[in-house]
DNA sequence: GGTTTAATTTAGCCATGGCTAAAAAAATGT
DNA sequence: ACATTTTTTTAGCCATGGCTAAATTAAACC
């Protein structure tokens, strides 16, 4: 049976994959470290998972998805990104509270509550913070979008897409007015990883630490 | 730490308690069966909640919720019937599917949740099947409907509640035309546990089983 | 290339919540 | 009143998914 924790695993070892750099290794301390467990516990997990065919363990290499497993992940994200959309636009829910409710959510609903909310929602295939929202069928694509930090001085852009990991900068790139659909200029960039000088909506001028640039996505404006 | 195993328990311990007929002994047996469980299994988890101070025990006699027990199990059961409610209203579930997605979900669901789709179904005091919904300070009040199957031909009933127990029954039921309002008359009650002839909504004419009319509740016209 | 350090795995423990089989207590029948 | 049946409890097992401590392997340093 798939419970609880095989889903959080599979999410997990999937978005190691495929959202970090490319090419890392995802490894048994980098997966513990993400579900916050000892690397004992990752390792017990990891052999299970090899058992079920739900990922290819090369010990002391790391881990990669089967087929099967990141059907599995791809299901389990879609569940999570459908429910931050409509806790989002439904029930109203601030974008830095949703991903603790999907968390506990995505793993109690129905193949009939996807489809309704699905349904409700319009069939989305963006989320509440940018990300693309897996097909019922598995299918995931979305745009490469570079950072807010890799940008030049002068450059102009658009926020395309968040990192949802930590609730306190989402509510800080609230209180700045960063959201999905900001335009943003880069004013001027200190050298040597120094904050950014960020033009806002055309509004107001803010210095943005590097951390949270790194954290947002842009499209760049021509 | 209260699990969903607990949740389940103390939920289903007080439906027993209070929704049978009164005075039963709440046994081993009983809830074991209800639970779907072995009765040792259920030996178990008592001893567990009598330690927990969540219920008394009297052993080879049956249980009785503590107060805190009862909380609980009214916490729970706010959740499950505000969720059944708000599957039904918002996401338009019918009536016989709402009770086992609200299962699963009634122990996912964070108190910001819990306050956010009262606050859309406009703080609802009856449930999906008719039931009264506790509130969030672990009141619980409802009218005392008797049965359909208890009454004498001739008289006249709306049907205010229904049990919630056997999703073909409510399926069966919707398809007479039996749901929440409908107004019903016994138009000749087969001596013997025999079957009702009713009248439906001053409609339709149909004979219903006892086994049904014993599962819905109704408020006697005058 | 050998040694130190870091990562990974193994071994063995724990709590939870199921289960079956056997023992004990209560209820029922004659 | 005693024997039988039913209910409840006890005893002991299992899977899941955590944990720590120790052993092993790989990586990094000199």
């Amino acid at each position: 049976m798939i419970s609880q924790a095989i889903e959080d695993y599979l999410k997990t070892i999937y978005k190691l994959q495929h959202g970090g750099t490319e090419n890392e290794r995802v490894t048994t301390s980098v997966i513990a470290d993400r579900m916050g467990v000892a690397a004992a516990s990752a390792t017990n997990m990891i052999k299970k998972l090899a058992e079920m065919h739900l990922l290819v363990h090369t010990p002391y290499q790391g881990v990669g998805l089967t087929g099967a497993g990141k059907k599995i992940a791809l299901e389990t994200i879609r569940h999570h990104r459908l429910i931050e959309l409509y806790l989002a636009q439904a029930l109203g829910y601030p974008w830095d509270q949703i991903d603790a409710e999907a968390d506990r959510l995505e793993h109690a609903i129905s193949e009939e509550f996807e489809d309704r909310i699905d349904k409700a929602l319009g069939y989305p295939t963006i989320g509440a913070h940018g990300e693309p929202i897996p097909t019922k069928q598995g299918k995931i694509e979305g745009p490469d979008y570079p950072r807010l930090s890799d940008l030049e001085t002068g450059q102009l852009a658009i926020i395309r897409r968040v990192s949802d990991s930590n609730p306190e900068m989402l509510r800080y790139m609230d209180q700045m007015g960063l959201q999905l659909g900001t335009r943003v200029e880069v004013r001027k960039k200190v050298p040597f990883s120094g904050p950014l000088q960020l033009k806002i909506d055309a509004d107001k001028e803010e210095v943005l630490g590097l951390e949270v640039a790194y954290n947002i996505f842009v499209d760049l404006a021509p």
